[in-house]
DNA sequence: ATCCTCCCCTAC
DNA sequence: TAAGGTAGGGGAGGAT
């Protein structure tokens, strides 16, 4: 068994392990003393220096069992019997007990590791798929020794084969039987939407539109031995026709996004030009470079490396490109686009021309009549001999190979620009003039035919706009359920979606964390405290129990330990006795919310429908919700929360996953005994407080990143908490349905497969990440992959930034009444408007969302449900962003035309919503620049909101002066031997996109030592900042860089400069000016996280490295203009 | 290669 | 009779 050794990681064990294969042939053989040691040094390093981005210290050998069990005096336990912790518990246990037919008795661990071992393709290289190359270098020493130890499993490798091969087939058998089972499913489903007609019973009834969405939980146990009458047929020849009209309107009504002419950013004066010549030039440019969001970063993509003696100099040379959004190599490595040279012996030329892809080699005054021009201009006039190099060169570089006119050099931009716009014209400006709506267009033009059928169908009232309210009041029975002695529709009701969402249950969970997100920015309370240097990072997962129920129940204490249901059809508040009313439960639709644990005893679940609870419990109490006291309760609790993350003790930051569940990020001091009985601790401390003030409880589960901390949650659940120490004990067994990602749908996918248990996963290494990938798409794939072995690198984001406002309505909708599709869009864009102006944005993309009857569909299982409908969207751009209901229910109007819809009564919803949003302030923003802004706040530690920003000039100019300065090399001349290219960073980055399209293949071996200038070295690690800089410029189009991604970028350089340091070919002042530059110039999403490692290396360094950090914050003063940074800012308050 | 549109899927 | 929303991630396929 392989535990993690004392200087390992739980978590990174089976990191170790994955990457052993890919690194087995290069660390077998590396014999490098030094990088062995500094391998094993460098977890202690990171913890000290960055050690709150580590997980936790191996725990001191776990029993699987021996979770943190706290007591619970202060709450009150779920009645003795009832399904919670214990009963968990123990599911879990014969779960983790059961093993996979067939699979061998090895502990999972070890096959998992030999398997991997055996079935690595080697042809994978170092770039792990978008696996961090950091984790590579650091794994492979450890790998090493990990190898040594695993030796003697290699015996285990042709059993593993064997086992393979028979889960091969097995795959294949179930695939045959795959079509019955499937046909099964089918079945199923058809059945569901087959319980449209009122024969059926339908306890779990709840289908949408396609009939497949289901809204009741954990659905597992649904009889599958039902039949139905007659299966539907799949084709439905009224969509294909729609189908086609749709087509002609497209081609009629084509909306296209257009970047409005008003976006072009304030440039130089080759803006336009520049523009324009990019389009022309496209084969000599990074494909981002086409787009028009930075013109002046047109050198993006292009990766120099200087050969020799230039002029200007290198140093020149490397600045103009970065400044321009390009990047700069000392050595030849991977990345490097172009080599820039004066002069080249023939010998060497010829190396770079027969290469696979030949690297070109161009003359200095490339780089400089480019900058002058402010366009990339094409390189092939600026080849170095160019006569010699020009055929096989050209043919390489320009596609055509199209003679490039010599004197198309310094001023051809005028000659350009006539040719130019014959190209462009036809394809940008025509199609989007053709398509943009008018914003002035504020009158509803939809009076047609199609509409109109809704008047016909209304019942012969004059004025619609004056309903007779309540006529059937005096029967008594409702107030509210008729109107004009009809059921309230859409159709019948004017108001009908304005009440509709007030009484929406989905609708109040839906927009919650929008509410509450908008609601904390408004009071700016952000102030976080520092984070000690010495921090260790947990995630906490809080969700209340039963939440719905829980805070209704405060108000009937009797209940309690009752199964309850909350249900719109619950007994009225102050009514204490439960009514007669049970006989109206019968048949009911209504969809129980939730239910408490009392109740899930009978096997009720969340979603379901009333009748099939009342079903299996007949003495179900049934409240009503409680919606301000949820919003209520769960501001409380974010409260609690935030003021727990604002204790300097255990600072944090709270991400609100929905009214009932928050995610915190917490940083712990690690120095103590104990780390995991203090956080349970803390967590049973929030706990309590969270009871005390609302009454209901809270379960809280810990791990080191999102994905353990929910496993630990759901494991404590309820009124419980957990911490993980040892995930593969947590998660043998674990269903991969309960996984965050697998639904309903890809539930019985991975099934067929054979995928039912992380076990299976496990069983299966690579292959199973292949067809999780394959099944699941390739990315969540690939993250449901990295849960099985405990991984997560999803950051906390307590102010993610919203793209989409919106608001549909899939309820109700019956034009049964004077009120037609006009009306109805009307009124979801009066509600989108307000939406919209609550939280100050406008939009300029319309999207109608619609959901049109299947044409065999019966009624709707659901009281006016939509039953089984096609799911059809449209979206059309405005020409001025806006959020003016009557100009949005315009465009919406002619999207709803396009779709053709000849039966109005085929409409069961409509939703519109709104994208491209821009912020109201936007325009008036007049303050102080991104950059001032970030480094003010991190002064204040305030976080700053820049999510939107985009960077201005003049701090690009800071950014690539400060990576200047943090050059100081130690020894000039002496150069060094680095142990591995990779170790170096001449390895291409996973996410260096814009060289890709250039890709020179000089072959190298990553594991390669190679002999470097300690000043180039240092170079490398500045210039790893403006890499950053630039690339979160290009590619994410903003300001501020996600934490993880930061990180990722620091592990990088970590090897480098812990082996400079070791050989002392650098001074602590060179890596910490570098350090420093780094993360100012980085603008991190939470900069409280990064300051604590700032204050650290400033503390370590301040006494001999004063100059340098006094020089580089006058730089950064000099920038602000006023505000002060001093000292003390770095070193936080005190 | 990248963008855009339309669609599916998931979570609460 | 009841209130089946909301927002984001991601993929396929076509246009550029
Ligand atoms: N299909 C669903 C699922 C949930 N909710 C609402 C009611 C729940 O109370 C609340 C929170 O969802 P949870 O999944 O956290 O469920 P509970 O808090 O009710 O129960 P648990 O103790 O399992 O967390 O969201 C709902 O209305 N419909
Ligand atoms: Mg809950
Ligand atoms: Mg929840
Ligand atoms: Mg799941």
């Amino acid at each position: 068994m392989v535990k993690p050794s004392k200087s390992m990681q739980p978590e990174q064990v089976d990191e170790v392990a994955l990457r052993a294969g890919r690194n087995k042939k290069n660390s077998m053989r590396d014999g490098s003393n030094s990088f062995h040691n500094y391998m094993a040094r460098k977890i202690a390093v990171q913890r000290q220096q960055f050690g709150l981005v580590l997980p936790p210290p191996p725990p001191p050998k776990v029993e699987p069992r021996s979770e943190t069990q706290i007591p619970q005096q202060f709450v009150p336990k779920p009645p003795p019997g009832s399904p919670g912790k214990s009963s968990l518990l123990k599911r879990n246990v014969s779960e983790s007990q059961q093993q996979p037919s067939g699979s061998s008795p090895t502990p999972k661990k070890h096959r998992a590791i030999t398997f991997e071992l055996g079935t690595k393709p080697p042809a994978q290289g170092t770039n792990g798929g978008g696996k961090r190359k950091v984790s590579a270098t650091t794994s492979s020493s450890k790998a090493r020794s990990m190898l040594l130890r695993l030796g003697k499993r290699h015996g285990h490798v042709q059993q593993k084969k064997e086992r393979i091969q028979q889960l091969q087939r097995k795959s294949l058998e179930s695939r045959g039987d795959g079509l019955e089972q499937k046909a099964r499913h089918e079945h199923r489903k058809e059945m569901e939407m087959e319980m449209d007609g009122a024969t059926m019973d339908s306890s779990f009834a709840s289908v949408d539109s396609s009939g497949f969405r289901r809204t009741y939980e954990t659905p597992r146990e649904l009889p599958l031995a039902r039949t139905i009458n007659d299966a539907p047929s799949t084709s439905d020849p009224l969509m294909s026709l729609n189908g086609s009209t749709v087509k002609d309107h497209d081609t009629l009504l084509t909306t296209r996004n257009v970047v409005p002419s008003t976006h072009a950013q304030p440039l130089t004066t080759f803006t336009d030009v520049s523009q324009q010549i990019e389009t022309s030039t496209l084969e000599l440019t990074s494909p981002s470079v086409r787009r028009n969001f930075r013109p002046d970063l047109f050198f993006y993509g292009i990766v120099i490396k200087v050969q020799g003696f230039t002029d200007p100099d290198e140093h020149t040379l490397r600045r103009m490109v970065q400044k321009h959004g390009g990047d700069y190599e000392t050595y030849e490595t991977t990345r490097v686009t172009h080599i820039i040279a004066s002069a080249m012996s023939t010998a060497k030329q010829n190396i770079y021309k027969n290469q696979r892809r030949p690297t070109p080699v161009c003359v200095p005054a490339w780089i400089v009549d480019s900058v002058k021009t402010g366009v990339l201009l094409p390189h092939g006039k600026y080849l170095l001999n160019k006569e010699q190099n020009q055929q096989g060169l050209k043919s390489m570089f320009h596609g055509n190979g199209q003679p490039l006119p010599v004197e198309n050099s310094v001023p051809k931009p005028t000659s350009r620009r006539q040719v130019i716009p014959e190209i462009v014209k036809p394809h940008t400006n025509s199609p989007s003039r053709r398509s943009e709506i008018d914003v002035s267009m504020v009158e509803s033009p939809s009076t047609n035919g199609q509409v109109k059928t809704i008047v016909e169908s209304a019942s012969n009232t004059k004025d619609p706009a004056t309903p007779i309210i309540g006529s059937k009041e005096s029967r008594g029975k409702t107030n509210t359920q008729f109107i004009n002695g009809k059921i309230r529709t859409v159709g019948t009701d004017p108001s009908f979606v304005e009440s509709y969402f007030k009484s929406s249950r989905l609708s109040f969970i839906g927009s919650y964390k929008q509410r509450v997100t908008n609601k904390r920015k408004e009071f700016h309370d952000n102030d976080v405290p520092l984070i000690p240097a010495d921090a260790k990072r947990f995630i906490f997962h809080v969700d209340m129990d039963q939440f719905f129920a829980a805070v209704v129940l405060r108000n009937y204490p009797e209940f309690r330990n009752r199964p309850v249901a909350i249900s719109h059809l619950g007994m009225d508040k102050g009514q204490h006795v439960p009514n007669e009313s049970h006989v109206s439960f019968k048949n009911s639709t209504s969809e129980c919310a939730t239910v408490n644990y009392e109740a899930r005893k009978y096997g009720i679940k969340k979603g379901m429908f009333l009748k099939a609870a009342y079903e299996r419990c007949p003495d179900l109490i049934v409240l009503k919700y409680d919606f301000e006291g949820y919003d209520e309760v769960a501001q409380q609790v974010l409260e609690i929360l935030e003021a727990f993350c604002a204790d300097p003790n255990h600072p944090g930051a709270v991400e609100p996953i929905s009214c009932d569940e928050y995610i915190m990020e917490v940083f712990v001091d690690a120095s103590g005994q104990d780390v995991h009985e203090h956080v349970i601790a803390l967590a049973e401390e929030l706990r309590a407080e969270i009871y005390e003030k609302t009454l209901c409880t809270a379960t809280a589960g810990i791990g080191t990143n999102k994905y353990l901390a929910k496993l630990a949650c759901d494991k404590a659940k309820p009124n419980g908490s957990f911490v993980v120490k040892d995930h593969t004990s947590l998660l043998s067994g674990k269903l991969l349905r309960d996984m965050p990602g697998v639904g309903w749908r890809s539930e019985p996918k991975l099934k067929e497969k054979g995928l039912i248990r992380v076990d299976d996963v496990w069983d299966l290494g690579l292959e199973g990440k292949r067809l999780l990938c394959e099944i699941m798409g390739a990315k969540n794939g690939e993250r449901m992959y990295d849960f099985c072995y405990g991984r997560d690198e999803r950051d906390v984001l307590p102010n993610a930034e919203r793209k989409t406002v919106g608001a549909e309505c899939n309820y109700g909708v019956r034009f049964d009444g004077p009120y037609g599709i006009d009306h109805f869009m009307m009124e979801l864009a009066k509600e989108v408007e307000k939406r919209m102006s609550c939280i100050g944005v406008k939009g300029c993309k319309v999207t109608l969302k619609l959901k049109k009857k299947k044409q065999d569909a019966k009624e709707a299982p659901k009281f006016l449900g939509h039953g089984r409908c096609h799911n059809l969207s449209k979206s059309g751009n405005l020409k001025q962003a806006s959020r003016d209901a009557a100009v949005i229910a315009s465009l919406g109007m002619k999207l709803f035309q396009q779709f053709g819809i000849r039966d109005i009564h085929d409409v069961r919803g409509m939703g519109i919503v709104m994208s491209n949003l821009r912020d109201d302030a936007k325009d008036t923003k007049t303050t102080n620049s991104g950059l001032q802004q970030w480094l003010t706040n991190a002064a204040s530690t305030k976080s700053p909101d820049l999510s939107s920003h985009r960077i201005r000039e003049e701090e690009s100019s800071l950014v690539h002066d400060l990576s200047e300065d943090a050059i100081i090399p130690r020894y000039d001349e002496d150069s060094i031997t680095i142990p591995t290219r990779e170790m170096a960073g001449f390895v291409r980055n996973r996410n260096d996109r814009g060289s890709s399209f250039y890709k020179s293949q000089y072959e190298t071996n990553p594991q390669d030592p190679v002999s470097i200038n300690p000043k180039d070295a240092l170079s490398k690690l500045s210039s790893t900042a403006v890499t950053v800089h630039n690339s979160m410029l290009m590619n994410e189009k903003r300001l501020v860089a996600p934490f993880h991604r930061v990180n990722t970028y620091i592990e990088d350089l970590l090897p480098l400069k812990e082996y400079l340091q070791k050989h002392e070919a650098i001074t602590e002042g060179n890596v910490l000016s570098t350090c420093l530059v780094f993360f100012i110039v980085v603008h991190v999403e939470r900069p409280q996280a990064v300051r604590p490692m700032i204050r650290m290396m400033v503390q370590q360094q301040w006494q001999s490295n004063a100059k340098t950090i006094v020089s580089i914050l006058d730089k950064i003063n000099v920038f602000l203009k006023g505000t002060k940074l001093d000292k003390t800012w770095l070193l936080g308050k005190g």
